[in-house]
DNA sequence: TCTTGACCTTGATCTGGATCAAGCGAGCCC
DNA sequence: GGGCTCGCTTGATCCAGATCAAGGTCAAGA
């Protein structure tokens, strides 16, 4: 556990002409240039919605840089977000005309899109883009089921310590201290956000965080910049076993 | 609305000796010998795990028959349902090695069993086996994502409204009956089980079925078998939008 | 027949997080 | 500079669902 070990992921692939790790990593010759040719880019402000449930969505995409955000809201307004897409994830679903949910940018936003049709007509022709993308879905279900744990099971405040190791452990620009490996990081997310991804009330989100800092589990500086001095004090908040999970 | 059409899932595909449609639908010749040789049966009595979390795993499955769920639990015993199998669906993650959640039968339970390695071999030379294992995935992502909005902000009431529906959408077996449309099944899960597939604890459960009951949105004949007199009735206690949903 | 134990229901009470309400600080526009 | 608005914090109060506790029902097995 003191030698924690992170999967960073990577937003850009440096050999990829279209900077899209996810899907493109292993493509080659001729299938590059059938996705660079239905690729495209697309920016957004911090705030936009992207696209509504129920809307129409001609592309497919990966995120370049920026966050955001899928939701699904109830008719009297109750609102929970149900995905969290960093950078290198996909968004869209193949074979599907019309988005489930509504998407919008919680940051600045840059996507690669590729244009549905033809994309799906790579993927009959791509085996290992298919394959790719079937093991990005699985992942995508996996963290599906630790948030369901966390939306059903999980106190306040385990769920903003949660949420807070889910972002480090997620997020490719967090910067490694030397000092005793404290981390340092800007929320990419509103208390209001905050609050829709782990089913709480913005002022519960706030008050909590106020706890932790209390506490010393964390430090903030300015509304928006976390410094965690201690990660695995940080962990022994979120309720999950203590040994690091997977083996 | 009126004439609600519903998709029941059929768990046998007369044409197909493997009996599991959901993988083989498309399967023909060669294939089909290949499935049939890595293939095996199980059977489990109601309330057996059939793996634990972290346990090795050696084969994939599709449910034949009877209810599986897939859980998580933590140090302090909290417990989240995180998936709820039923016939036809599909059990087990190609090319992991090692069971992310527990998985135990809720109801007597067989299984169709295909050894993993054999099985994943299969997948990487068969395109239209991975296609449809996409596609039940992305479909169980969906699922996951209306039940991460059920945990996150609906009431203990609407939490029994949705499962019951839940479960009359899914269940091939259950019966329409001709005056009125009446719906009538038995539930595959305890009290108890149902309150972890909820977040809520069996106390809830119970009330909240009684509320529904006195309020004549179900009947109960017996502890487990339930008649819905008015489908319609039922999916307004639900919270959902009142249309029906994807157009 | 009686006992046992698994499931389920119902009542009384408690509490974590929601709700209602006020105020703060920092950017931004006039 | 003054007044806004947006994002956030903090306080007071409320209530849905948890917790604690008791009892009911039914099937299996002695």
């Amino acid at each position: 556990m003191a030698q924690r070990q992170m999967a960073f992921p990577q937003a850009d692939c440096s050999e990829c002409p279209i900077r899209y790790r996810a899907v493109c990593a292993h493509c080659e010759g001729d299938e590059l240039n059938q996705l660079e040719a239905i690729k495209y880019y697309r920016n957004y402000a911090a705030g936009q919605t992207i696209v509504w449930a129920g809307d129409r969505m001609d592309f497919v995409a990966s995120v370049v840089h920026g966050v955001a955000a899928l939701t699904q809201t109830m008719e009297d307004g109750r609102r929970q977000m149900v995905g969290l897409l960093l950078p290198s994830d996909f968004l869209g679903r193949p074979n599907r005309e019309h988005a489930t949910f509504d998407v919008t940018a919680t940051t600045d936003l840059q996507l690669c899109c590729f244009r549905r049709q033809p994309f799906q007509d790579l993927l009959s022709n791509t085996h290992h883009v298919s394959k790719r993308l079937l093991e990005m879905t699985l992942d995508e279900l996996d963290a599906a089921r630790e948030w369901m744990l966390l939306l059903g099971r999980k106190t306040a405040r385990e769920k903003i310590a949660s949420f807070l190791s889910i972002i480090v452990r997620r997020d490719a620009t967090i910067q490694q201290f030397a000092k005793g490996g404290a981390l340092a990081f800007d929320l990419p997310l509103t208390r209001e956000a905050m609050a829709d991804y782990l089913g709480l009330t913005l002022e519960t989100v706030s008050r909590q965080m106020s706890s932790l800092k209390k506490d010393g589990v964390i430090r903030l500086e300015g509304k928006r910049h976390i410094v965690i001095p201690d990660f695995d004090a940080l962990m022994h908040e979120t309720g999950d076993d203590s040994d690091g999970g997977v083996y």
